[in-house]
DNA sequence: CAAACTTAGTATCGATTCGAAACTAATATC
DNA sequence: GATATTAGTTTCGAATCGATACTAAGTTTG
């Protein structure tokens, strides 16, 4: 079994999984879709940064997510903070359509796992993961529980911890610390991009 | 983590190295198909299996072959067992354009694992494709070395062996042994299979 | 402060791709 | 020998993609 033979394995379990057509009603571009918004968290529930995970351009995801609100899927709504930017979140109708998610098949199998290869197989993939898009120089989209930008602070002894995002500044809800984000940085890829950024200027 | 945002990782992993649009002048469907016929043995070079695989209709998976055939990647040829059956075979460019497969990102990080993880990985996907196959009713394309139809017979004591398929009644070569084939089967979803069928005429 | 640049999102266009359906030809089944 | 199934192809309309050009809001810089 040879590496190509494995990478090939992922690909394939992706689309026997996913499909290339439109299941349940939807393409598969709008299934992509639907899951990003349903895990991404409120900082990266963007045309740009789904454009990113999605690897493609802004131009085409914004036509995919435009005919998702025009069917009611996603609301729109634009960032107070931002003048230019804005967020799109699921509503009720998206919510239970995903309940039908082919990727389930998916899902389920990985469920039907022991818990310990489960995890194991959990941590690989996130290690290639980070190998891959650090390879392509992009973002890999973790949650803020492993990021380097989450700050954890205990506002009273032995009271609950609240959490942010130091990077952004903003604070984040402990139940939202599982949430895709676009920001995401390991430790070790937040050091490596310093030094990039360090060397591009001399 | 739970087991859609796994699902989700091998998803993406399959996407962030392999792209939806083209790369290097192939499109998605076209890189698939180089790879699916590079790896797939001589029962299962055709236009019905390759569509099988690659999760499409044969119409659809006959017009990528079609447009890879007129550009000189892949040559035409009728079976003489089956009149109605068509092999394809890779030309040499059509290999020397897979040695800039875009692939290979995912390749090389899987590459860079520990022998014991990596081969950890493997069985797990392994598993988990035949798991998917078999919840879509779907043959899971392996190769013939661990296929129950496999059957190895000596020739003559302490000389090579012979590998034959008991399927097709068709000699294999040991070199082929890896190759992925259609008619791929275990031996739990080949008695799964039967029981199917003997449930289905009763 | 204003010009120049960057970033977020949208609109338009042509090429490509997809799936559905109709079709030909060879082989199985009854 | 009639009927059904299988392998592959073709055609057609709908959808998708990427490239490009565009608007508008923010940032940098002189």
């Amino acid at each position: 079994m040879d590496n190509r033979s494995i990478a090939q394995s992922i690909a394939q379990l992706a689309r026997m999984s996913a499909g290339d057509g439109q299941v349940g009603g939807f393409t598969a571009a709008q299934w992509n879709t639907l899951r990003f918004f349903a895990r991404a968290n409120r900082f990266s529930r963007t045309v740009s940064a789904f454009a990113e995970f999605h690897a493609t351009t802004r131009g085409t995801a914004s036509q995919t997510v435009k005919g998702l609100v025009s069917e009611g899927y996603l609301t729109r709504s634009r960032s107070d903070l931002d003048g230019r930017s804005v967020r799109f979140d699921l509503t009720d109708k998206a919510r239970s359509a995903l309940s039908h998610d082919p990727l389930d098949a998916l899902s389920n199998a990985i469920g039907k796992l022991a818990p310990g290869v489960r995890n194991q197989l959990a941590s690989n993939l996130k290690r290639l993961k980070e190998e891959v898009a650090d390879s392509r120089g992009k973002p890999s989209f973790g949650s803020c529980r492993f990021c380097c930008h989450l700050t954890c602070a205990l506002r009273k002894p032995g009271g609950e911890p609240s959490y942010a995002c130091d990077l952004l500044d903003q604070p984040l809800a402990a139940n939202d610390l599982g949430d895709l984000c676009v920001n995401f940085e390991t430790a070790q890829s937040n050091t490596a991009a310093r030094s990039r950024r360090d060397s591009k200027t001399s």
